[in-house]
DNA sequence: GAACAAGATGTTTACGTATTCATAATACCG
DNA sequence: CGGTATTATGAATACGTAAACATCTTGTTC
């Protein structure tokens, strides 16, 4: 079976040529047809075996309307979290024979990625990373696309989202560090635009106020999603008269480049300054960083979109459902008066 | 222009329509193709706008034969040092206008991803971690399918390959920990499949026995490339009765492993024992870890292997070509008898 | 001004598949 | 057994594009 054979590549002609049947056969064998005969079946069988054929996708496509492939938007692959999230989101297409069409961008429009959709190069799109209303993004959605907002959500639009539950995540990590006794807390916030940020805003600020300790702005600096400014505003905090004990990064990777700015300062974690992330990447619990974050559901979240992504690929028309999920507080060692664990 | 219009897309037939023309003509206009009128370009432009038209890509691709997207395939996307050789690849590609098909796969055959080609998913492979000659991958070949290996070669057979020079880069670790006067050398060692953790192997122990100092099994321990792994090998390790006093890990992520490994016996870096890495992720110049190791021309890499594999696209009876990077080595504080550096 | 080259444009075809339509063969029912 | 429902099959078509081919117009050269 499978024998090299010179050249171009077999089409479904060539097997019903093979087999004596014709294409129309061959094409009812491919898609499972029951109306078959049992004979005719085996004949064609053998002959896409001996002739390696495969079903060429672009024919398909053309005329199923439909390419088994979608598209998959981060703004930063190196962000630890998004691998993690591109890891689940992959499995899952996977499992139903899809493709993964993977655009690194923070191009805010995402017009060239919104293209794709309309010229048929994916059937629908996941972005993990869209931060505004932009008039691409409308566009798309009234005409009906199929686009799905994962991790990062808009309030503002009404399409499919699947997002955690980011304010409650940051109320719970002021509710443990004002539970602790700390007095003088330090907040690396993220990114003005992301949607994830601010709602981590929301509930860290807010639940901080609801019990009567205000975010004070000294001890605030803003920072992108990215080690180096991350890194960089932990260095002035701790620089300031009275430095924060104790500081909340609005993502991992901000608390990473939290820990080593404290680092690079000869400063200890926890033991001079504690510190506080969000994602639960995997790295957050290696030991030199051992951190204390917000654990977000994804494995769960990923499987989510994808089906739902596939459901409206499917039915263009369904109402859209925003799915908020649950996310769970972890306590590490960099939260914790005591040098690194022994093991985890 | 691009008003939303009511269902389904525009063809070039609604644009010829639309504009008075033949599809012919707005086929051509579309290709560039010289012989038509300044008036009649200008009417099909203004047509395609107004319809917000857009070629179809399946159609495109049956016809043309090209889908101007290419497959790579990673077998772990955690591993840090992917997401910055994908980063590389993608920037590239997009440069060209192509799409990248991203596999998260570890299948050793490689077979799904293989049968892409061959239906015309995509139009090449880049692989970046075949680690033997599986039947499925000497198939390809021999059907002359664009295939090209990054980062991880196999010398064994003939077709284009884009790495670094592995052994050189562990012979350089080598010399470097000799040079020191390291006496008790420990050593991580990749996996037995991976061609990038042979090579390294043949450096690393190469160069030590030339030096007269053969590697000791005893200090030796096998790893996969994860983190887990090389941790448990660094504490199994660091508990012999003559511990090393420096480790070589085959790349970063196991050195993080052994880092956290030693952190988590309550030893120090490099006060109690050095790491060496291989790779310069990102990562390796945080703080916490400011690993020594071995750097990699990611970028250079993979704009080479990109390149390379369009051109074997369009001309799929190229020769072909290995190339082999040079590698530089990286001096940080994993290995230096100071605390960790004020900055860099 | 006749012959011819070059440019512009329309008509037609092919790409590989899935599906509709038509037709032939078989089974069923009274 | 004649008529009809059912199943099996092939022929024909459509999907949207690019390009080969045919046709017509215009300009150039001697």
């Amino acid at each position: 079976m499978e024998p090299a054979m010179g050249g171009t590549l077999a089409t479904s002609r060539d097997v019903a040529r093979r087999a004596g049947v014709s294409q129309a056969t061959v094409s009812r064998v491919l898609q499972g047809n029951t109306n078959v005969s049992e004979g005719k079946r085996e004949l064609v069988e053998r002959a896409m075996a001996d002739l390696g054929y495969r079903p060429n996708a672009a024919a398909r496509a053309i005329r199923m309307e439909r390419t088994l492939s979608v598209g998959v938007v981060v703004a930063d692959i190196t962000n630890p979290f998004y691998p993690q999230l591109l890891e689940a989101v992959s499995q899952e297409l996977e499992r139903v024979g899809a493709h993964m069409v993977l655009w690194n961008s923070d191009e805010p429009g995402h017009a060239g990625v919104l293209e794709a959709v309309r010229r048929g190069s994916v059937d629908g799109l996941l972005f993990t990373t869209v931060s505004e209303l932009t008039e691409p993004l409308a566009e798309s959605l009234r005409r009906n696309e199929p686009v799905l907002l994962l991790h990062r959500g808009l309030d503002t639009i009404d399409c499919d989202q699947v997002t955690s539950d980011n304010e409650h995540g940051a109320r719970m990590v002021a509710d443990y560090l004002v539970g602790a006794g700390c007095e003088r807390i330090g907040y690396v916030q993220g990114p003005a635009r992301a949607g994830t940020a601010l709602h981590r805003d929301r509930g860290f600020r807010g639940r901080l106020a609801e019990l009567g300790r205000p975010q004070a702005e000294e001890r605030t600096r803003r920072a992108g999603f990215s080690h180096a400014e991350a890194r960089g505003a932990m260095r002035e905090l701790m620089q300031c008269p009275e430095p924060p004990t104790a500081v909340f990064c609005a993502n991992d990777l901000a608390a990473f480049g939290a820990i080593d700015g404290a680092l690079s300062l000869g400063l200890r974690v926890p033991e001079d300054v504690w510190v506080v992330g969000f994602d639960d990447t995997e790295m957050a619990s290696w030991d030199a960083y051992s951190l204390t974050t917000v654990r977000q559901p994804i494995d769960s979240m990923a499987r989510t979109a994808v089906r739902r992504l596939l459901e409206r690929i499917d039915v263009p028309d369904l109402n859209p459902v925003k799915r908020n999920f649950t996310c769970s507080f972890v306590v590490r060692g960099s939260s914790a008066h005591t040098p690194f664990p022994d093991s985890h």
